[in-house]
DNA sequence: CGCAATCGTTTACAAGCGTAGTCTACTGTC
DNA sequence: GACAGTAGACTACGCTTGTAAACGATTGCG
C-alpha cells in the first residue's frame, strides 16, 4: 500500500501537475508550475527528488531524461489529508466539520445545493 | 484579529487543554497531557511560551505563577484550519469534500444521519 | 536566614521544509 | 572528437517543529 510518507505543501505543488498530465519530464514540470508558484529550476528538482525518495512518483528513464508519473494516486492523498484534518480536529468524523461551517454562515448557495444533492442520493443507497 | 500566527500540531494539544479548562497552570496543563502524549514539563514549557509568543495565549500573573488561557477562540482556529485545507485540496469549497467521502464510502450511518439534518435545517434560513 | 523546591527562560539539537546554487556526467553539434 | 548545453544529483542554509535539558530567579519551609 505505499508507505504513508507525507507529502509537504510544495510538493503536492508538484504532484499536481504529473496528476494532471499523468506524466511528465522535469522541465514539463518546471514550465506548468511558473505562473503559480515562481520557483527555479533547481527548487522543482529538488521536490522531484524528495518525492522519488518518498516513492510517491516513479522515474522512467527516456533517454538522456526521465518521464515522471505519480505512483500515489491523487484521491488517495485527498483522502489522507482529508482524514487527518477530521481526526485532529473534528473526532473523525465529517458531519462536525459541516456543522462548523454552516454555524459561521460559511456555506455558499452552491454548497447548499450541492450538499443536498449529494445527501439525497446517499439516501437511496 | 490577532496575527494569524499558525499553530502546530503539539502546540494545539496545549491550547486544546486551555480552550476545556479556560485557564490554567503550567503545571495543570502538564498533568491534563500526561495521558494522551507523554511530554515531559519542559515540553509542556516549551511549547506554551512559544504559543505565548505567537500570541495565541495569554499569561496573567498569579503570585509566582501564571495563569495562561487562550487568547485564540477554539472556533477560530478551527476555522482557519479548515478553510486552509478546503483551499488547498477542494477549491475552498465544501461540497467537494463531501462529495470524496460519500464516493469513498468513509461516511458513517451517524454521519449521514447527522448531515441530513444539517442540511434540513439550512433550507429553513 | 538558608536552602531546596519550583517557576519560567534559555539553549539545544535533530529532522523536515522551502528555496536554491553547484557539481558532474552525458550528449548532440560542428 | 572537443565543447557547450542540459539533466539529474549533491550540497546548502535558514526556519519551524518536536522534544527536552540546563539555568537562573524566586520563595515557602524549617
Amino acid at each position: 500500500m505505499s508507505a504513508p510518507e507525507s507529502i509537504s505543501e510544495a510538493e503536492s505543488a508538484v504532484l499536481a501537475v504529473l496528476w494532471e498530465k499523468g506524466a511528465a519530464t522535469a522541465d514539463d514540470v518546471v514550465a506548468a508550475l511558473a505562473k503559480p508558484r515562481d520557483w527555479r529550476e533547481s527548487t522543482v528538482k529538488t521536490l522531484l527528488g524528495r518525492l522519488l525518495k518518498k516513492g510517491a512518483v516513479r522515474a522512467e528513464k527516456d533517454g538522456r531524461r526521465f518521464i515522471y508519473s505519480p505512483t500515489l494516486a491523487r484521491e488517495e492523498w485527498l483522502s489522507r489529508e482529508s482524514e487527518s484534518l477530521l481526526n485532529r480536529l473534528y473526532g473523525g468524523r465529517l458531519a462536525p466539520l459541516v456543522a462548523h461551517f454552516s454555524r459561521h454562515r460559511k456555506l455558499s448557495k452552491r454548497d447548499v445545493r450541492e450538499l443536498k444533492r449529494l445527501i439525497e442520493e446517499l439516501d437511496d443507497e
